[in-house]
DNA sequence: CTGTTAGCGCGTTCAT
DNA sequence: ATGAACGCGCTAACAG
């Protein structure tokens, strides 16, 4: 029934501007930026009539323009691999959610796990002069580092660590991490391992450094692995399958590289009758609320998200109104999270 | 071991302008413009200067300029209640993108689920002078219809159908979903039925519909309804004890307003030694990638998250093209999933 | 095919 | 406390 909702399209009418609420208002345009910016600089009695004229007019102040004068564009470009992977959504929520609180707006892009691709996007973001930029992990090409460093702000690379960041890092040690994980299976008995892992360069390098630990603590190299494009259940419960057809030991413990592909296998190993964790010990990475209730509840590693977005935001705002140097690689830490299935 | 890794920070160097690559390449400013927004227009030589000259200086368009210009700014807001949940950002993710592929932007903001909230970002949001402005559902306060309209600019809701929509709107119509899952209830034998349901507004309006119409075919009211703040695992196992605090009868019909509470709600039948679907059958919503996985396998409504979020991006992108009138409500439907919870 | 001239709507400086 | 003038870096006409 289509009645017309959008009748007031259509007319030519220009958007309002301050210098149409400052003729209202009987003042210049200069005095309705001041009323805006810094109230006090205006006396009450003007306050009060560009307020009204703001209100009359439906006044919204045009960004763009504010922006290319002053040089400051509140706006801060982050770069995640996947928007719908609650373990980069979550970070940036919260990054997100104190960026705001001190006025300034996240531009949000996914750039997938090919750095060729971030590399464009970085462009195409720079183009819009962010005041910082926000990237995931800490491989990129030389020319997005290059064009980041010309770009003369402020950069947070999240997700990792390293000691030559290009400006700042906020995150924690995989290798660190997938050590402790090996270490943990060999204290626990295990003497021999498996890996399931997704393609992503921090699952790989979790993964390598997983091996790499477990051998050298057990003696004998981790024979079974096998990698998948990305997490799914699905690609879990294949991943046992495919270690399975690896003729796996029985009581093999397994390190996934997250929770989302162990949940799968301990699907896939629920359904063909397999105990855990016996006949087969699988732990994840990420501790996802999910992994508390699995069933045998999921060992994992917990990584906090929430602090993670935070302090990469606090870290920035740290550097805005500070040219010092501030902490330029920050470590928030894991946590071994010792649970049934593992 | 911090070896500086910002040299080049602190130089006083001006960003470097058409201007300058002008200057470099021996033409005016606004041939470069041409170059590179319509290389056709420029002789392969001073084309191939330019591009030279722009590699040389690693000049970098800005596009805040060029939007205060053309007044369009390539930019799509878009307010999602949560980034974090999964049923959005897939929406959203496949929206975005299509929208980049046609060369457009998207500024995404977590509302929360207060329409209040939800006015104030539109105000942040309409003066960065996005193209356009995508929102999720088809309430909000009368303020912020009123300067979407004043703006002048296309507006999508998604997730929701009316024929009043502000401009566009893409979804489905909650409340025959709920009825159909009524429907599906009933015809499956169950003539007791409770609701579990989140707080937010879409949620409580499926599960208004479910009672309404379970009622009238079962010829009594759904006495069982508890709801919570928000969906997730824990939720939906406080969720079944608090119906079963309600006395709810054996082999109740569980309609769950999320996936996610649904999926808690098994894991607390299952710890509680509850046959499913026998002593209580539980449908979800939202077929999220784990339903097929559950133990048993999770009945369930089906919305095309991807196809929402592509047919929003399409429904705007014909808008940008033509004056014309298009579509102004799309209807993508859902679809019953019935596995075995039941 | 290329250049000239005008803005776009603000913030910044310097007056007053 | 307020205003005038200028410029941010670019696109949009119009010339030639």
């Amino acid at each position: 029934m289509m009645d017309t909702p959008n009748l007031n399209r259509k007319t030519t009418s220009r958007r309002v501007t301050m210098e149409d609420v400052g003729r209202l208002a009987g003042v210049s345009q200069v005095t309705v930026s001041r009323a805006l910016s810094d109230p006090d600089k205006v006396s009450p009695k003007t306050l009060k009539k560009i307020t009204d004229a703001i209100d009359a007019t439906g006044f919204v102040p045009n960004a763009i323009a504010g922006a290319l004068a002053s040089k400051k564009s509140k706006l801060i470009s982050a770069l995640v691999p996947s928007i719908t992977n609650i373990v980069y959504s979550a970070a940036v929520a919260s990054f997100s959610s104190v960026m705001r609180e001190h006025g300034y707006q996240v531009l949000l892009s996914e750039t997938g796990f090919d750095p060729k691709d971030e590399e464009a996007m970085i462009l195409t973001h720079l183009s819009r002069r962010p005041d910082a930029v926000l990237l995931t992990g800490i491989h990129h090409t030389a020319k997005a580092r290059q064009m980041l460093l010309a770009s003369d702000i402020p950069v947070v690379e999240i997700w990792d660590t390293t000691e030559t960041p290009i400006d700042i890092c906020v995150g924690f040690s995989h290798d660190r991490a997938a050590v402790k994980a090996a270490e943990y299976a060999f204290e626990n008995g295990f003497t021999c391992a498996a890996t399931l892992s997704a393609g992503d360069e921090r699952a790989l390098r979790r993964r390598a450094a997983f091996e790499s630990r477990f051998a050298e603590l057990a003696g004998a190299a981790v024979e079974n692995a096998v990698h998948c494009e990305r997490a799914s259940l699905a690609n879990g419960r294949d991943g046992l399958r495919a270690l399975q057809a690896q003729s796996m030991e029985k009581g093999t413990f397994v390190f996934c590289s997250s929770d989302v592909l162990a949940h799968g296998m301990l699907i896939e190993a629920s359904a063909q009758g397999l105990k855990v964790p016996t006949d087969i010990a699988i732990m994840g990475f990420g501790d996802q609320e999910f992994a508390a209730h699995t069933e045998p509840a999921l060992t994992t590693v917990r990584v906090d998200r929430t602090t993670l977005g935070r302090s990469a935001a606090m870290a920035l705002l740290s550097r805005f109104d500070s040219a010092e140097p501030i902490a330029s690689v920050n470590d928030i830490g894991f946590e071994i999270v010792a649970r049934h299935s593992a």
